[in-house]
DNA sequence: TATTGATGTCTCAAATAATGAGATGTCAAG
DNA sequence: CTTGACATCTCATTATTTGAGACATCAATA
C-alpha cells in the first residue's frame, strides 16, 4: 500500500496512476479506486494527462499513458524484462498464482503478476506496493539483509529473526495466511553479484499450499535462475 | 518541452522524472536539469522514491524507479515494444539518427531513439515531449487529423495547409531546420485501423538529408510496416 | 593540518498553491 | 420529458509547498 511522503499531490498523483494502471478508469472509477474527491481527482489525471502519464482511452477513460512506457523502454532493466515471461512459465509449471517482488525503501513492489485463468487464486496487481512485515516474499527480501538493517525491518514484523535463519537455511520462504488469511505463499531469492535483488514467488489458497513440494520449489529455483541471468 | 499543466507539484516531479530518465542525476545535476531549487528538488525527489518513481544507484545518484517499468510492463503496449528493435534496425540501414513519435495532448512523445555511435548525429531523449509545430513528425502526425483538429493545430506550425496536402499525397514529410537549425528529417506514419497512430523518424545533419533518397524512403517503409504489427 | 567549496539534508516562517463545495453542462435511462 | 449520474469548471477558503538559510559531510587544495 502507499505510503504518506510528505508531499500530498505527490501521494495523491501516485494513488491516481496506480489506479489507471490497473485498469482503464472513469472519473467516478478514480475517485472510487483512490478516494480522492471528484475536482482534486480530475484536476490532477488531467495535469498528468498534460505531462502524458495518464492518457483516454476511445470511451474516454483514463489509462497509463505513453510516457511510462518510454521512459522505462530505455535503457531496460534485465530483470523486469525477463519477469514477465518468468511468472507466466511458473504458473503454468505449479497452476497457482506467481509473482515477482522488489525491495523499495521498506516495501516491496510487485514487477510481474500471473494467475491461473480460473478457480480460487490470489491476485497481486502489478505495480503494487506491498508490506515487507508478513508474506514469505518479504521473508526472503529481508533474511539476506546486513544485520542491522534486518533488525529494523524485523520490527513489528509477522517472522521472527529465528524464521529467517532458517529461510538462510534451506533457500526458501513459505507463509501461510500472514499477508492474507487463507493465502499461503512460497518464496525464493534471486540473486546477483552477491545481493539477492528479486524474490520470485507464488501463491494462493492454503489447501494447495500447506505443504510445499519438490516440485514447486523446483520450479521456483528454475524461476530464480531465469530471473538471475 | 513540458507544459504548465496547472499543478505545479506534478509539472515539478514530471521535470524530475524526466531528468532522471535520461541518466542518473546527482542532487546538483537535478538543480541544474530542472531549473527547481535544491531543496525543493530534493523534498520532491524523495517523495517519488518514497513511491518507487524514482530510485537511487549505488553512487547515490537518483535515477528512474522500478515501479515505473512495473506499471508499463503489465499490459504493454505492443507498438512501443517493438519500437526499441525497429529504431536499431532503421539507424543501421540508414545510418543517421531514428526515432519513433507518438502524439500527446498538442505535442509529441519521443517513444523510441537510436542513434549512430559516432560522427554528427541527432540526439533526441526517449521520453521527451517536442512540440507539434515543426519538423517532419510534427507534419506527419498532422496531416491526417480531421479537418478541424488540423486547423487548430497549424496554427503557429512553421508548416502550412499546403505542406500537408503533399504529405498526404506522397506519404511522407521532409523538413530542414524546422525544429533545429542544421538538422533535416524525412518521417512517415505508421498507420493501425485506418488511423496515425505513430511517426517513424530519421534526423541527422542536412547534408545527409537534404535530399530524400529511394534508399531512405524504402528503410522507413519497412519500419513503418514493422511497427504497424 | 587547516581551510574552502561543493554537496546533501533538514527546518520553518512566509508565500503560494491546492482543495473541494457547489454550480453547470451533457447524456443515457426510465 | 424528467431524473440521476457523470464530467468539468470556478473560486473562497484552507492547507500545503516553497526556498533561504543552517547544518553536516567530504574531497580538494594550499
Amino acid at each position: 500500500m502507499d505510503k504518506d511522503s510528505g508531499v500530498g499531490v505527490i501521494d495523491k498523483s501516485v494513488a491516481i496512476l496506480d489506479a489507471v494502471a490497473t485498469s482503464p478508469a472513469s472519473l467516478a472509477d478514480l475517485v472510487d479506486r483512490t478516494g480522492i474527491t471528484r475536482p482534486t481527482a480530475h484536476r490532477l489525471a488531467q495535469a498528468l494527462e498534460t505531462h502524458g502519464l495518464v492518457g483516454r482511452d476511445t470511451l474516454g477513460r483514463f489509462t497509463l499513458g505513453p510516457r511510462i512506457a518510454a521512459w522505462s523502454a530505455d535503457g531496460g532493466d534485465p530483470l523486469q524484462a525477463r519477469a514477465a515471461a518468468v511468472v507466466v512459465e511458473l504458473r503454468d509449471a505449479t497452476g497457482v498464482s506467481a509473482q515477482v517482488y522488489r525491495r523499495v525503501g521498506d516495501q516491496r513492489l510487485c514487477v510481474a503478476a500471473a494467475e491461473p485463468a480460473a478457480g480460487l487464486r490470489d491476485t497481486v496487481p502489478v505495480g503494487a506496493l506491498l508490506t515487507l512485515k508478513a508474506g514469505s516474499a518479504a521473508q526472503v527480501l529481508t533474511a539476506w539483509l546486513p544485520p542491522r538493517e534486518r533488525s529494523t525491518a524485523l520490527r513489528g514484523a509477522a517472522f521472527t529473526a529465528s524464521d529467517l535463519d532458517q529461510v538462510r537455511a534451506r533457500g526458501w520462504a513459505h507463509s501461510v495466511g500472514q499477508r492474507e488469511p487463507g493465502v499461503a505463499s512460497v518464496s525464493l531469492p534471486v540473486w546477483s553479484d552477491g545481493d539477492v535483488v528479486a524474490a520470485v514467488s507464488v501463491s494462493g489458497p492454503l489447501e494447495r499450499l500447506t505443504r510445499v513440494p519438490a516440485s514447486i520449489r523446483r520450479a521456483l529455483k528454475d524461476a530464480a535462475e531465469h530471473l538471475a541471468g
